[in-house]
Parts: C-alpha cells; structure tokens; sequence
DNA sequence: AACCAGGACGTGA
DNA sequence: TCACGTCATGGT
C-alpha cells in the first residue's frame, strides 16, 4: 500500500466524509440532506443544476488566498441581489459587484475575475471545460482551475494547494521547489482516479492541515508521522 | 497588533 | 524559469 493510500485511509477514518463543495446559494440540494454551512458528506451527485455547478466557481475564485468565512459573506451579498448566475453577475455594474464582494478581499481583481469567468461559462453553454481553457481565462490558476474541474465537473484532477504541500513535503513525499504539475502527476499516478477519492482527499487535507499544519506552528509532531515510519 | 487565510498576475532580472 | 511585489478584508 502505497504512502499515500495509506494517508487517506487514515484521514478518512479519523474525519469521515467531509462533503464538499459546500453548496448554500443554488438552492438544488434538498435542505434536508445538507449540512452546515452547505456540505453535503455522502453525496457524490452534487452538484446537479447549472446554478450548482456556476456556485462553485465562483466560490472557488473568490476564495484565492482567502478565508471561507469571507467568501460567504461574500456569496450572501451576491446571493441578496439575485446574482449568483453568470448572465446576473455581467448584468451588474462594476461598482455594485465590487461591493457585494468586498469581504472577500481583493474585490477589484476578484469583480474582473468574476465577470471574465462568467462570460466564458456562458460560453460554454453545458459544456464541461478543458482544464486549458479554464487556464486561459483571466484570474484562473492551476489551483482554481483544478478545483472547479473536480468539484464542479467531478473530473478526477487532484487539487495542489498549500495545504497538501505543506503536508506531502513534511512527510518527505515530495520536495519543496516541486512544480505544481509534478505535485499532482504524483499524487494521481498512486490513487485511483476515482473524483469522489480525490474530493475527500483533498477536503481531508485541508481540514487535518487546519488542525495540524498551520503555517505559523513549529514542527510539532503530527498523526500522521507514525503511518510513515515503516516505510520510504 | 502582527500574522494569516482553500492564489494569481505583472514585472524585471 | 525564478523571485519578488501587489492585491484587501476579517479573524486570532
């Protein structure tokens, strides 16, 4: 078994099912089988309407080098003026989008990302991108393209953010000057490209990372050490 | 009261 | 390529 198998079978174990992309805005997921805060643990379906799929792009931009918590604040103001579809969001004008999404941070890169985003997924009418086309959109990354692919697309491309490299460097299975692409190729040549495998992982990272891996903490011992110890 | 949060882009070597 | 600087609000 693999290092890597073995951290998220031991992550799955401690945390369970983490639900996510949390969906609160798009009103498809039945309330009943939501959780807090919109993650849904269990369901693999989600999300199933274009407004689902539209609310986690957007989420994923506004998020970049962001806490959670502001980009729901974020959503509830977009949410409040009834855009949170791609053809309301080009209906806004810059002023009122820059404020609705202020508590997010960043809002005049973010409101020209949102709007650059939400004229290409109209583009798209349905269609599920490339992950080169995504890149080619101003204001996507490797990182916010790869987490609307697997979160709003479900395609099995794991998502490479500070927290797993963070994570994967301090257990020595990868290196520190590793580019984004090596990362990912890494860690999908060892687990099956199963998407609801690579959303819990990813998700399980970054909540053991939040509990374990904060930037600021000195090298304290982690849970994870003991799993590694037997092996390369 | 610094420090950090589920990054991306522009620039100059 | 690579290393910086910039962008900005809110919680600890």
């Amino acid at each position: 078994m693999h290092p890597l198998e073995r951290i998220y079978a031991h992550l799955f174990s401690m945390y369970g099912p983490q639900g996510w992309w949390p969906l609160r805005y798009a009103g498809e997921s039945p309330a009943a089988s939501r959780g807090a805060g919109g993650y849904h643990p269990g369901r693999y379906d989600l999300p199933v309407s274009t407004g689902g799929i539209f609310e986690i792009c957007t989420g994923a931009i506004l998020t970049q080098n962001t806490a959670w918590t502001n980009v729901e604040k974020a959503l509830d103001n977009l949410a409040a003026l009834g855009a949170i579809t791609a053809e309301q969001i080009l209906l806004l004008d810059d002023e009122s989008l820059r404020a609705a999404i202020r508590p997010a941070g960043y809002y005049n890169q973010k409101s020209k990302k949102l709007k650059a985003f939400s004229r290409f997924f109209i583009d798209l009418d349905g269609r599920t991108p490339t992950r080169n086309e995504l890149l080619a959109v101003w204001g996507i990354g490797k990182e916010t393209a790869d987490s609307i692919l697997l979160y709003a697309y479900q395609v099995p491309v794991f998502i490479v953010d500070a927290y797993t490299r963070r994570i994967m460097t301090r257990c020595q299975l990868i290196g520190e000057r590793w580019e984004y692409d090596r990362v990912r190729g890494y860690i999908e040549a060892h687990i099956p490209p199963d998407y609801r495998i690579y959303q819990e992982y990813h998700a399980l990272l970054v909540h053991h990372a939040k509990r374990h891996y904060r930037r600021n903490a000195p090298s304290h011992s982690c849970p994870l050490g003991m799993l590694l110890a037997g092996d390369a």
